[in-house]
DNA sequence: TCTGGGGTCCTAGGACCC
DNA sequence: TCTGGGGTCCTAGGACCC
């Protein structure tokens, strides 16, 4: 982790504008007039609002219904999500033509590690080209944070939006970041601003003046010490080649509570076979297995257990998970949300198989193979395990089910 | 207004070993 | 025989982000 000095190598951060709600309305132009947000008409959560949308004070995380009540004009569209893998794709594509160190943050987030050098383009000139680009190429806009490290990058990327651009040079970092709101501050979420509020804090400068024992008998030695750097805007000096992925999880909230022991297994096996087949296409095995429920009152746990071999079989993910599942519930039903996460990933290349005489993996591990290409061809709704179909005379493709994108 | 899904990282206590 | 400290692993839960 070497710690380049700020004008050198300056970070640039690209963050696309209401990305899901302006792929959507590109798509369909008639939508772009209106207020609009993605995230189903009925139920659940607004995933992403155009502007038009926001001036209504729709933001993203919130219920639908809320949504609805703000702006009972607006129109919900449920996700496109093939089309917003192909415009971060596309995006990441235009991004490399600039740096070879981009690293996507998420589906619509990157970093840019700049070529430096006395011939080096001005890094606001390269935000400017990758703006005109991205728009030109996508009819996507997008809003550039320049700065010294990675989190001032980005507090302007947010500052800039939407569709702008600003650099923060490494000797102002401190006239910009301490006038905001500490809830700017990324790092500090709702519960950190609340107890900071208690504290007497508002802005950031507040917080950067905040007494260390204060600091420390609030948030722990370490949280104090790390919100006290981020305030002093030290932050984000993570690596550009990426830790990868640390994990594959995949949560499904059921349309009605779960009442049958049958129901509930049924489920974790459809999310087991999600998360089995994903990290096969990934080639990694997982040695950690974490089981949460969410019951019908919102109260939730977890529980996980350590494997002693990794796997990618959905048969041994899934009678782990079972029994992890019994433990942690103990009788309890009336569940809505069944999530499963496998940890401690490693490339199946380095793991050395030590395969058993009696050892019944092969054929399971032969039977996702098959499982996994069946779904390829034909699509998930068309292939599912004969338990699944089965299950408390519920057919798979009618499992109770609030998901967005469940197929 | 009843509240999604996919992640990452940190903390803290207890077990266990040296 | 008793005590202490440190390191590591495991587990549960929480905070945060998009």
């Amino acid at each position: 982790m070497s710690e380049q000095p700020a004008a050198v190598a300056p970070i640039l951060h690209v963050d696309m504008d209401a990305f899901y709600a302006s792929v959507t309305q590109r798509d369909r132009p008639d939508l772009a007039q209106v207020p609009m947000w993605v995230g189903g008409a009925e139920r659940g959560v607004v995933l992403s609002a155009n502007y038009r949308a926001r001036e209504y004070g729709v933001r993203g995380g919130m219920s639908v219904a809320a949504a609805r009540r703000l702006c009972p004009a607006g129109v919900g569209v449920p996700g496109d999500f093939a089309s917003y893998s192909e415009a971060s794709r596309q995006v990441r594509e235009i991004l490399q033509t600039f740096s070879a160190k981009v690293q996507m943050a998420s589906i619509d987030e990157a970093y840019l590690e700049l070529p430096s050098g006395p011939r080096a383009v001005p890094a606001a000139e390269v935000g400017a080209r990758i703006r005109a680009i991205v728009f030109d190429e996508l009819q996507l806009t997008c809003s550039v944070g320049i700065g010294p490290n990675r989190l001032i990058a980005k507090m302007a990327a947010n500052a800039a939006k939407p569709d702008g651009l600003r650099e923060i040079a490494a000797d102002g970092v401190i006239e910009f970041l301490h006038p905001l709101p500490v809830e700017a501050l990324v790092g500090v979420g709702e519960s950190a601003a609340a107890k900071l509020h208690r504290l007497g804090v508002t802005t950031i400068g507040d917080l950067a003046q905040l007494p260390a024992m204060e600091l420390r008998h609030a948030f722990g030695p370490h949280a104090g010490l790390g919100l006290r750097a981020l305030a002093w805007g030290k932050g984000g000096q993570a690596e550009f080649h990426g830790p990868g992925s640390r994990g594959v999880g995949c949560q499904l909230t059921v349309y009605r509570d779960l009442a049958t022991v049958q129901d509930l297994h049924a489920v974790l096996l459809r999310v087991i076979t999600k998360v089995g087949s994903r990290m096969r296409a990934a080639d990694v095995l997982g040695r950690r297995l974490t089981v949460g429920l969410r019951y019908a009152d919102f109260t939730s746990a977890s529980t996980s257990a350590t494997l002693s071999m990794p796997t990618d079989v959905t048969q041994e993910l899934y009678q782990v998970a079972r029994a992890l599942c019994a433990k942690l519930r103990g009788g309890r039903l009336g569940i809505r949300r069944v999530g499963v996460r496998v940890t401690e990933l490693s490339d199946r290349s380095r793991i050395a198989i030590q395969p058993r005489l009696d050892e019944p993996e092969r054929g399971w591990s032969d039977l996702d193979r098959v499982g996994d290409q069946l779904i390829l061809r034909f699509g998930r709704g068309k292939v599912e395990r004969a338990v699944l179909t089965k299950a408390a005379g519920v057919a798979g493709s009618e499992l109770p089910d609030r998901s967005l994108d469940w197929r």
